[in-house]
DNA sequence: TTGTATGCGTTATCAA
DNA sequence: TTGATAACGCATACAA
């Protein structure tokens, strides 16, 4: 005999009644204002308690014009690089007092509008969109109703909307360098997805590549077909750039399905760097994005649209290639990897 | 000069006035209700897409009572397992015209608390809590106010909730039966949890091991010691079952480094047969549980709450487990292990 | 088919 | 320090 929904859930007029005091009082004593005597403020908190009172947050937030909570809309909950990201905005949002809830968009254009637009309906105070697969006109006319900031490169950012983004193309042309330092020279680029992102990626890769007379084979390989991956890798190149871990985590297990060594015949570079590329064997070379800091950024940009700026952000993080065991067979390699230049920083790890 | 909060938002009324008609008949009409005349329904929609207006949710929440939205608490965002699930729980609720929303339990009580606590306030319609890590207080008193279903095991499961999990001792026994079958004696579980999961699960491979006279080494690894797993790997075992498969990744990368061979020197398994499972190399065995199945049943136990069950839901679903690389080496060993009997269904992959 | 009036639970303004 | 009262935006029962 559950007692669910036994009649509904106190109000703050129950609570005051038990109290012996005017909703008003209650109101402002469980909002922790001052202006209420100690003994009063100590009744009203234990009347709801032992109500169990919680207050109603759609009334919350009709009455004050503000929910205190910022929707984040992630692109895709399985791939780990948008786990970084929330990680740093829940921080910050968490640290300024505001709740954060997240929705799903399941790496699809349609259901991320759905998602911003159930953010938009819930009158959050600000959305964190991850995903550069968002139509930007969707952005923009959200943009139109509360503070908008894009964790991801856009082609074309909305001015109603606030930018934060790591330089893919320096992040990609870094790994192309370093696969040159490392001595190959047929290197494909490998993506399964059109954003804008994968294609800044490209298009960072190419021009390393064409900087020394080299040209780019990029591979786009349709979800269903998977055999594709096979026959690029057998194909004749020497290093493949994935598009992100995910992307080369498959890669690599095609590789060692056909007996490809890697890096010996096929150096392998992932982007993101996600929990999984150091846990695969070999070690994965990834590409890393200061996730928890541009979230963390995500975040301000909100807080300060609401204190007022308009003029749109559009804030560039840089990249770090890290190298790993999935680009560095032998010691000659390494040695080699560490005189390349390179546009973006580098670490080996 | 962006627009933003070009004042409120708009409301119903403003729309009702551009379009003529009263407040009521906007609503009705918004709604798709019918009992509105074609032309008047169409004036207000233009009216309404002329204005961007969209619901305000707190209002209608509080109008009727219900929002049209349940909560999802998960567990860790980071761990793919928590992703199975939510699709299922995605797909049903939008095939009942519910919409979803996620908060992340960040893999502490007391923030799943919070999480809890959040969707409460915000009157969500139900609640699937994807955790054994929950307080059960917590959920008790949760349950009390809407309808709770856990996605996972529950040493005590309270009566205000239901519960839907896959059944781990025997998904476990058939692990570990396996693990018999080819011949490994020395079995280690391993783990970083404490939770009713990882603990059935160490109790149904102890009663396999048991019950042909062997014991069950059960080792805890805490997140700062590195050299954990590898003490545990070269002391001499030959068979490894790993609380998750995130905890086997972990494991197997260990070996590499040290160059144990899996599964030669070690035969290792992990549990929740998560997509990277298969990306690993060797392919991972694991036990799969029907992830996305558990989690469309939950929705449904929420629905049938709402309409008026009252009695506690305890949904079992057994596991499979799925052998691939990682506990076989050589043919004999394949035919060895099909002939084992085993507690749950098993699959070769 | 359309309009009027009331209530949902909270905050906030203004008096007392 | 306290209380009465008017919003907040929408849904709905009831009248017209």
């Amino acid at each position: 005999m559950t007692m669910l929904a036994s009649g509904r859930a106190p109000t703050i007029i129950e609570v005051a009644a038990r109290a012996g005091v005017s909703k008003s009082l209650a109101s402002r004593a469980l909002r922790g204002e001052r202006g209420v005597a100690d003994e009063t403020r100590r009744r009203i908190h234990v009347a709801a308690a032992e109500l169990g009172y919680r207050i109603n947050s759609a009334a919350r937030s009709l009455a004050r014009g503000r929910s205190g909570i910022v929707g984040v809309v992630l692109n895709d909950i399985g791939n780990p690089h948008f786990t970084g990201v929330v990680a740093g905005v829940e921080a910050e949002a968490r640290e300024r007092g505001l709740r954060t809830i997240i929705g799903h968009g399941a790496d699809s254009p349609p259901e991320l509008t759905r998602q911003i637009e159930t953010m938009l309906e819930l009158r959050v105070d600000g959305i964190v969109v991850v995903s550069s697969w968002t139509p930007v006109d969707v952005l923009a006319r959200a943009g139109k109703a509360t503070p908008i900031a894009v964790v991801a490169r856009l082609a074309t950012p909305p001015e109603e909307v606030d930018m934060i983004a790591s330089d893919d193309l320096s992040g990609a042309r870094a790994a192309a360098e370093h696969l040159l330092a490392i001595g190959r020279r047929r290197i494909a680029y490998v993506t399964r997805s059109t954003s804008a992102t994968s294609d800044a990626r490209a298009r960072g890769t190419r021009a390393a590549l064409n900087h020394v007379g080299l040209d780019l084979e990029v591979h786009r390989v349709e979800r269903e077909d998977s055999g594709a991956v096979a026959r690029i890798l057998s194909s004749g190149v020497d290093a493949v750039l994935a598009n992100n871990d995910l992307m080369a985590t498959e890669i690599l297990r095609v590789a060692h399905e056909h007996d490809i060594g890697v890096p010996d015949d096929v150096a392998l570079v992932g982007y993101d760097d996600t929990p999984i590329a150091r846990l695969l064997s070999p070690a994965l070379t990834s590409v890393n994005q200061p996730q928890r800091a541009m979230g963390r950024r995500a975040i301000e940009c909100i807080a300060e649209r609401h204190d007022g700026r308009s003029d749109a952000v559009r804030a560039w993080y840089e990249p770090t290639l890290l190298v790993r065991g999935s680009t560095l067979s032998r010691r000659s390699d390494a040695a080699q990897a560490a005189t390349g230049a390179h546009a973006a920083r580098r670490v080996a790890v």
